[in-house]
RNA sequence: GGGCCUGUAGCUCAGCCGGUUAGAGCGUUCCUCUGAUAAGGGAGAGGUCGUUGGUUCGAGUCCAACCAGGCCCA
C-alpha cells in the first residue's frame, strides 16, 4: 500500500476514461446514492429539476456549459449530505422533432407524413428520440455528470423494438422487479418509479398530467379558440412563429410589386393608387389605410385618371411626364371614401362584404408613410397580421383565401384550385392576378422590388400570411395602474398577474431575470396552444360540429368514461395521434357525436409539466409535496422566460398556486472564441465529442464554471489551453511534486490523519454505527510538532478559501468560487510549495520535514475535496492516490465525502495579512530589481523597505529573512521615512479643492506646481497649512487639499504599491559578483545533471577549467557549490576518462565543466 | 415602428456620487526564475474611451443628436 508515481506529464483526456470506467466498474454513483439516501434524515434533500433537453440531436457544447452548472449544484449538495432525485430529462413532442425526422426520411412535404401513415410516423419519431436520449446520455457521461439515466443500449434496444412492432409484449428489469407490458407502453412508462432512469416528455404521465392542466384552465373559463393571421409555411402546412422567423428567417428577394388603381365610388375617372408587393393578397382587399396627417395631392395623370396619392411618394410612383397636380389635401379628409376593388366579384368576397353590409373604404393608420410605395396601403384583413389587427379595430370583413396548402378555396372563382406561390413545376398567381388586374381596368404599372421577405427556416419556401383557427389560454387583462392597488378579483380573473405573484417568491440570478420575467409577463398576449401537426402532445380538446360547444377532457380515466366509440380502437395506446382521434364523446351541450380537434400541443406545455407529471403528482401526493417545489433550475437565459420559466410557472400557478421552484439560476449564449455563432458553414463550430477528445471534460468544466454567466461565453481550444495552463497543470504539478517526493522518503500520512478523516467523514463501513457528522471545523488545528508559519499560514489559506467557496456556491456564483481556488492554488504552488522545496529534499527525516509532508498532504487532499464538484474526474484520480491509496477502507470516492468547512472565527487573519504583505513586498523588489536591470541570480547588498503602520514594520522585521531570500538580498532595512526612498510630488485633491475654488482652481493648480514639493511636502507631513497667492488671493490648503505622491527617485531600483515601497540598492562589489557566479555555476551545473540524466540524488565529481572572477568564484564558493550539485568533489582541470562534459558562459567568460556519477 | 442594453488596448472585459497619470486578463516583445512545473515572476510596447455638440474649474462618467451592434415587443 502506497502512492502511486505520478507523471508530470499527464494525459488528461485518459485519465478522465480511467475514471470514467472506474465509475462504471464499480457503480460509484449507485453507492452515492445508497449514501445519500441514508444521510437524507440528518442533511435534509436537495431538490432539482432538470429543464428537460430535446432529444433530437447530439448535444453541442452548449449543452455542456449548462449541464456543468447542473452537475456542480447536484455534487456540492449531495456532499452536504443532502438527498437527491438526480432525475435527468428528454424534451420529447413537437416540431423539433418531427422536422428532423423528416429530414431523415427524406420527406419534402406534409403530404408524404400522411402518406406514411400516422401511426408509423408517430412511431419513427419515438424512436428517433431514443436513438438521440442514448447518444445525450453518453455524452453527459463522458462530461463527467451524475444522473439517473436510462443505459444507451437499453435505449437503443426499444427504439428498435418499437420500429419492429410496437405491439410486442417485452419485460425489463426496473428497480422493484420486472416491468411486462408492450414495447410501446414500456416507451410510454419510462422515468416512472416502475422503470426508473430519465424521464421523457412523451410518456403517458407528462400527456395525462397536461391534460389535467388544460382541463382546470377549461374550468375557469380560460381556454377558447380563437384565431389570427400567422405566417405560414403553404409547403410544410403549419404557422411559423414570429420568433422562429427572426431567428433564421428574412432574406432579401425581389418581387414584382404592383401599383393599383382604386377607382371611387361617385367620381368619375378617380382612383387611390395603392400598392403592394403581394398581389394574391389582393383578391382579400378590404381597406385602404392612409396616414391622417400625411399630406396627399390630387394628380391628373397622362392617362386620363386623376389619382390620389401622398405627394411624397409621387416620384416613385408615377410615370410619365405631364403629370399634373390639381389639388393637395391631408390624409384625413379622405377617411371614409368608398372606392370598388378589383376582384369584387368573387363569390367569397361579395359573401364577406354583404354580411357586414360594407363597402370599401378609406381608414386612417397611423403607421402609413411615404417612403414606400403610393401612401395609401391595401388592407387585407385574412392575409397580413398587421391588417388583421386594423380589421379587428374597424371590424372589417375577412376574405381569407387560402387553405393551409396555400391553395385558393373554395368561393375564389376562377383561383379556386390554385397555389398561391407555386412549386416546382406549378406557377404562382402572380401572373394571372396582373392579367385581371389589367383587364378589369386596375392595372397601374408592375415594379420590381426587393425587400428582406420571410421564409421558411425549415424548408426555405416563402411564407404568406393566413387566418387560421388557434386555441388559447386566455392571460386575462392588463390593468392601467400598479400591481400593488390590485383588488382581489382583478387579480382572480387575471392569470397573468398571479404569475407575477409567483415571480416574485423566487430569486432570480442574476437579478435582471426577475425583470425580464415580468416584463414578458405584462405584454404577453393570450397563450397559443395549438399546432396544426401531427407528433405532439394530443389537445384534449372535442369539439361539436353541431352547435359549437367544445369540452376539455382531464385525464384517460375521463376519456374511457365519456367514450361513445373508438375506445377499442385507443386502448393499449398511448395518447397520441392517430389512436386518441378515434375515440368520440358526446356533446355535452346537444349529445352529437364529437370529434378531438386534430391539433396537437405547443411543446412548452411538455416541458412546463414537469414540475407535477415527475414528481408524481397524480400517483404520489406525498411524494410531491416533498420535492416541490424545486430548490434550483438552470437554463440559459435567451428565450426561456417566454418559454421554459413561463411554462413552469403558468402550470404551476393554475395548479398548485405555489412557483414551482425557489432559485433561478440562468446563464447567457455559448459562442466562438471569435464572438460569433458557432456555425458549421463558418467552420467555428465544435461538436462536443471532438472538444471532450482534444480538450478534455475537466478543462472545459473549469472553463465554464469560471466564466461569467451573465455574459455570451467565448468558447474554443485557445481558452481550453489557457484554462489548463493556468489550473489544470499547476494543480497537477503540486501534486506530482508531493507524491514524487513521498514516495522516495516512504511518507505515508500517519495514523492520527486517517484517523481523523474517518471521523469527520464515516468510512463506509460505519455507517450503520456512526453517525454521519459534516466535516470538523479546523481538521488541523493541532499542526504536528515541527510546523513554521509557513505551514500555519497555508492551513489557514485553505480554511480562508473553503469559507469563501462554500458562501459562493451557497449564492450560486460558481465564479468566484472558481476564482477563489485559483488564488489557493496560486499561493500553494508559488509561495508554499516553492518556499518549502528545500524541506522536502533534504536527506533528515526532521520534524520539520514531518510537519511539511503533513500540511501538504491535509492541504492537497481538502483542496481535491473542495475542487470535486467542479473537476469531478481529475478530483477523483487524485483522491483514488492520495487518500485510497494508503487506506484501503476509505471512502470509494472523493464524490460519497463530505465537503470541507472551515470556522470563521479561528481563522488566523494577522498571520494571513503579514505573508500576504511579504509576498507583496517580495512582487516589488523583483519589480524593482527588473527596473535596475539586475538578475534575480545576483545578490545584492540590502533592500530597503518603507511600510506605513507600525504592525506592518513589526510583521517585516520578524520575516526579514523570508524577503531578504525571496529578492535576493544579503540585508532588509525597513525605514520608517518615505523620503528616503523616493522624491515628492504634489496634486490637488480635485475632489475638495474643485467645489472649493470652482474658476480659481486652475491657477491654484498651477501655483502648487511652482512649489518646492519637498519642503511643502514637509510642511504638509507635519500637519502644517500651505499658504499659496492666487491670482491676488490668499488660498490656504490643508493636508487634505493636497496629494503628496511619491516618485522612485531617479537612479534608484524602486517600486511602490498600495503603501509599501521596495528599493533595491544595485551596488555590486566583487564578492557579490563572486557569489553571482556561484549561484549561475549550481545552475549550470544542475541542468547538466538532468541532461546527463542523473538521478536527483546521485552524487557527482565535478572539474572545471575557468579564469578570472569564475575561477574566484568557484575557489570561494566551493561548500556552496559542491553542496547545492551533490558535488563530492571539485577539482580544477579536466576529468579523466568519461565523463559529461560542457562548454558554458558564465558572466562574459567561458568556462568548460565536467561531471561524472560516483 | 416602440422600448431596453452595449460601444474603453490586437482580443475579452473592469472603470464608484463627474476629480490625480483610464485599468485587468489574454496575446505580443524583452528580461528573469526553475531538480514539481508543458508552469511561474518582472518590465515594455499597445488607447482620438463609437462620432459630433453641450453642461462644468474639470467629462470615459452627466445631457442631446447621430452612427454601429445586440435584445425584447409590435
Amino acid at each position: 500500500m502506497g502512492f502511486k508515481d505520478v507523471s508530470n506529464k499527464v494525459d488528461f483526456v485518459a485519465l478522465e476514461k480511467e475514471m470514467l470506467a472506474f465509475w462504471r466498474e464499480t457503480g460509484a454513483f449507485d453507492e452515492l446514492r445508497r449514501l445519500r439516501a441514508a444521510t437524507e434524515a440528518e442533511h435534509g434533500i436537495f431538490s432539482f429539476i432538470d429543464g428537460p433537453i430535446t432529444a433530437n440531436n447530439p448535444m453541442g457544447v452548449h449543452h455542456a456549459w449548462g449541464r456543468t452548472y447542473k452537475d456542480l449544484y447536484q455534487r456540492y449538495h449531495a456532499m452536504q449530505g443532502q438527498n437527491l432525485r438526480w432525475q435527468n430529462g428528454f424534451d420529447c413532442q413537437g416540431l423539433w422533432v418531427e422536422v428532423n425526422a423528416e429530414k431523415e426520411l427524406g420527406f419534402t412535404s406534409k403530404r408524404d407524413i400522411e402518406r406514411m401513415g400516422l401511426a408509423e410516423f408517430v412511431r419513427f419519431c419515438k424512436a428517433r428520440v431514443l436513438r438521440y436520449a442514448a447518444v445525450i446520455t453518453e455524452q453527459t457521461t463522458r462530461l463527467g455528470n451524475w444522473m439517473d439515466w436510462n443505459d444507451p443500449a437499453v435505449l437503443r434496444r426499444l427504439a428498435d423494438l418499437l420500429n419492429d412492432d410496437p405491439n410486442q409484449v417485452i419485460t425489463v428489469p426496473g428497480p422493484h422487479g420486472p416491468v411486462t407490458d408492450t414495447v410501446e407502453q414500456i416507451v410510454a412508462r419510462l422515468g416512472m418509479p416502475e422503470l426508473g432512469g430519465s424521464y421523457f416528455t412523451f410518456s403517458n404521465e407528462n400527456n395525462y398530467q397536461i391534460w389535467g392542466f388544460l382541463k382546470k384552465c377549461y374550468e375557469n373559463g380560460w381556454v377558447y379558440k380563437g384565431n389570427d393571421v400567422m405566417p405560414w409555411c403553404a409547403r410544410c402546412g403549419t404557422a411559423i412563429s414570429q420568433h422562429e422567423i427572426v431567428t433564421d428567417g428574412y432574406f432579401d428577394v425581389t418581387h414584382d410589386s404592383v401599383f393599383v388603381r382604386f377607382p371611387l365610388l361617385g367620381r368619375d375617372n378617380e382612383a387611390l393608387l395603392v400598392w403592394t408587393t403581394t398581389p394574391w393578397t389582393l383578391t382579400s382587399n378590404v381597406a385602404a389605410a392612409v396616414g391622417p396627417e400625411l399630406d396627399y395631392v390630387q394628380v391628373r395623370a397622362e392617362d386620363g385618371w386623376t389619382y390620389y396619392l401622398a405627394e411624397a411618394a409621387m416620384k416613385n410612383s408615377l410615370v410619365g411626364k405631364s403629370n399634373e397636380v390639381t389639388g393637395r389635401l391631408k390624409g384625413a379628409d379622405m377617411l371614409g371614401w368608398p372606392y370598388s376593388g378589383p376582384f369584387d366579384d368573387l363569390p367569397q368576397v361579395a359573401e364577406a362584404f354583404a354580411e357586414k353590409g360594407y363597402t370599401h373604404r378609406v381608414i386612417p393608420w397611423t403607421e402609413v408613410g411615404a417612403e414606400e410605395g403610393t401612401g395609401i396601403v391595401h388592407i387585407a384583413p385574412g392575409c397580413g397580421a398587421e391588417d388583421y389587427m386594423l380589421g379587428r379595430e374597424f371590424d372589417l370583413p375577412i376574405v381569407a383565401p387560402l387553405d393551409e396548402n396555400g391553395v385558393y378555396l373554395p368561393g375564389f372563382d376562377w383561383l379556386t384550385g390554385r397555389e398561391v406561390i407555386g412549386s416546382v413545376g406549378v406557377p404562382g398567381v402572380a401572373e394571372d392576378i396582373f392579367a385581371a388586374l389589367r383587364q378589369r381596368g386596375f392595372f397601374y404599372r408592375k415594379q420590381k422590388y426587393t425587400h428582406r421577405y420571410p421564409h421558411c427556416w425549415r424548408c426555405g419556401s416563402e411564407l404568406v400570411y393566413r387566418l387560421v383557427d388557434e386555441w388559447f389560454i386566455s392571460m386575462g387583462p392588463v390593468y392601467d395602474k400598479p400591481r400593488a392597488e390590485l383588488t382581489a378579483e382583478e387579480k382572480a380573473a387575471s392569470l397573468r398577474y398571479q404569475i407575477m405573484d409567483r415571480v416574485d417568491q423566487i430569486n432570480w440570478v442574476p437579478g435582471f431575470g426577475y425583470d425580464r420575467e415580468l416584463d414578458w409577463l405584462r405584454n404577453m398576449h393570450d397563450w397559443m396552444i395549438s399546432k396544426k401537426r401531427y407528433y405532439g402532445l394530443a389537445l384534449p380538446i372535442w369539439e361539436c360540429e353541431e352547435c359549437g360547444t367544445f369540452t376539455v377532457v382531464g385525464d384517460e380515466h375521463e376519456l374511457q368514461a365519456r367514450a361513445v366509440e373508438g375506445w377499442e380502437t385507443f386502448d393499449g395506446h398511448t395518447p397520441h395521434r392517430p389512436y386518441v382521434d378515434a375515440v368520440k364523446i358526446a356533446c355535452p351541450n346537444c349529445g352529437a357525436t364529437t370529434s378531438r380537434i386534430s391539433d396537437v400541443g405547443n411543446p412548452w406545455l411538455d416541458a412546463g409539466i414537469v414540475a407535477f407529471s415527475t414528481l408524481h403528482y397524480r400517483t404520489d401526493r406525498a411524494y410531491w409535496e416533498k420535492w416541490y417545489p424545486a430548490d434550483w433550475i438552470s437554463e440559459s437565459f435567451p428565450g426561456q422566460f417566454r418559454n421554459w420559466f413561463y411554462s413552469l410557472l403558468a402550470q404551476s400557478t393554475v395548479l398548485a398556486e405555489q412557483p414551482p421552484f425557489r432559485n433561478l439560476f440562468g446563464y447567457a449564449t455559448l459562442v466562438a472564441e471569435d464572438g460569433r455563432d458557432m456555425h458549421k458553414s463558418w467552420g467555428n463550430s465544435i461538436e462536443f465529442n471532438e472538444a471532450a477528445e482534444k480538450m478534455g471534460a475537466d478543462t472545459m468544466r473549469w472553463l465554464y464554471a469560471g466564466c461569467k454567466p451573465e455574459q455570451n461565453l467565448l468558447f474554443g481550444f485557445g481558452r481550453g489551453d489557457e484554462t489548463r495552463r493556468r489550473f489544470l497543470i499547476p494543480l497537477w504539478n503540486v501534486y506530482a511534486f508531493f507524491v514524487t517526493y513521498a514516495k522516495a522518503d516512504g511518507w505515508t500520512p500517519g495514523e492520527e490523519l486517517t484517523q481523523r478523516r474517518k471521523e469527520s467523514q464515516g468510512a463506509n463501513e460505519e455507517l450503520s454505527s456512526l453517525p454521519l457528522r459534516l466535516s470538523p471545523f479546523a481538521p488541523l488545528r493541532e499542526l504536528p510538532p515541527g510546523a513554521t508559519q509557513l505551514d500555519y499560514w497555508i492551513v489557514a489559506r485553505l480554511d480562508e478559501t473553503t469559507l469563501d467557496v462554500r458562501a459562493a456556491l451557497d449564492a450560486w456564483d460558481a465564479e468566484r468560487a472558481v476564482a477563489t481556488l485559483e488564488l489557493l492554488l496560486d499561493d500553494l504552488s508559488n509561495w508554499y510549495v516553492r518556499r518549502s522545496r528545500r524541506r522536502f529534499w533534504k536527506s533528515e527525516a526532521d520534524a520539520d520535514k514531518a510537519a511539511a509532508y503533513a500540511t501538504l498532504y491535509h492541504v492537497l487532499v481538502e483542496f481535491v475535496k473542495l475542487l470535486a464538484p467542479f473537476i469531478p474526474l481529475t478530483a477523483e484520480a487524485m483522491y483514488q492516490n492520495l487518500v485510497r491509496g494508503v487506506d484501503a477502507n476509505a471512502p470509494l470516492s472523493v464524490h460519497h465525502l463530505f465537503y470541507p468547512q472551515a470556522d470563521a472565527a479561528a481563522l488566523d487573519h494577522r498571520l494571513l495579512d503579514k505573508m500576504r504583505l511579504v509576498i507583496d513586498a517580495a512582487a516589488l523588489g523583483r519589480s524593482a530589481r527588473g527596473s535596475a536591470d539586475v538578475k534575480l541570480r545576483q545578490p545584492l547588498a540590502r533592500a530597503r523597505v518603507f511600510v506605513g503602520s507600525e504592525q506592518q514594520r513589526a510583521d517585516l522585521q520578524e520575516l526579514a529573512g523570508v524577503l531578504a531570500e525571496e529578492i535576493n538580498v544579503k540585508a532588509i532595512e525597513i525605514v520608517s521615512e518615505v523620503g528616503e526612498l523616493v522624491s515628492y510630488k504634489l496634486l490637488p485633491n480635485n475632489r475638495t479643492l474643485g467645489p472649493k475654488l470652482g474658476p480659481l482652481f486652475p491657477a491654484a493648480r498651477a501655483a502648487l506646481a511652482e512649489l518646492d514639493a519637498a519642503e511643502a511636502a514637509t510642511t504638509l507631513l507635519a500637519g502644517r497649512p500651505l499658504e499659496l497667492a492666487v491670482n491676488g488671493q490668499a488660498v490656504t490648503l490643508s493636508g487634505d487639499d493636497v496629494l503628496v505622491q511619491t516618485e522612485s527617485r531617479g537612479g534608484l531600483a524602486v517600486a511602490s504599491e498600495k503603501g509599501v515601497t521596495v528599493a533595491v540598492d544595485p551596488h555590486l562589489t566583487p564578492e557579490l559578483v563572486q557569489e553571482g557566479y556561484a549561484r549561475d555555476l549550481v545552475r549550470v551545473v544542475n541542468a547538466m545533471r538532468k541532461d546527463a540524466g542523473l538521478d536527483i540524488s546521485d552524487r557527482i565529481e565535478l572539474a572545471y577549467n575557468a579564469a578570472g572572477d569564475v575561477a574566484a568564484a568557484l575557489v570561494n564558493f566551493a561548500g556552496f557549490i559542491q553542496a547545492e550539485t551533490l558535488a563530492t568533489r571539485l577539482t580544477a582541470g579536466g576529468l579523466d576518462g568519461d565523463g559529461f562534459r560542457q562548454q558554458v558562459t558564465v558572466g562574459d567568460a567561458p568556462v568548460e565543466l565536467a561531471l561524472r556519477r560516483v
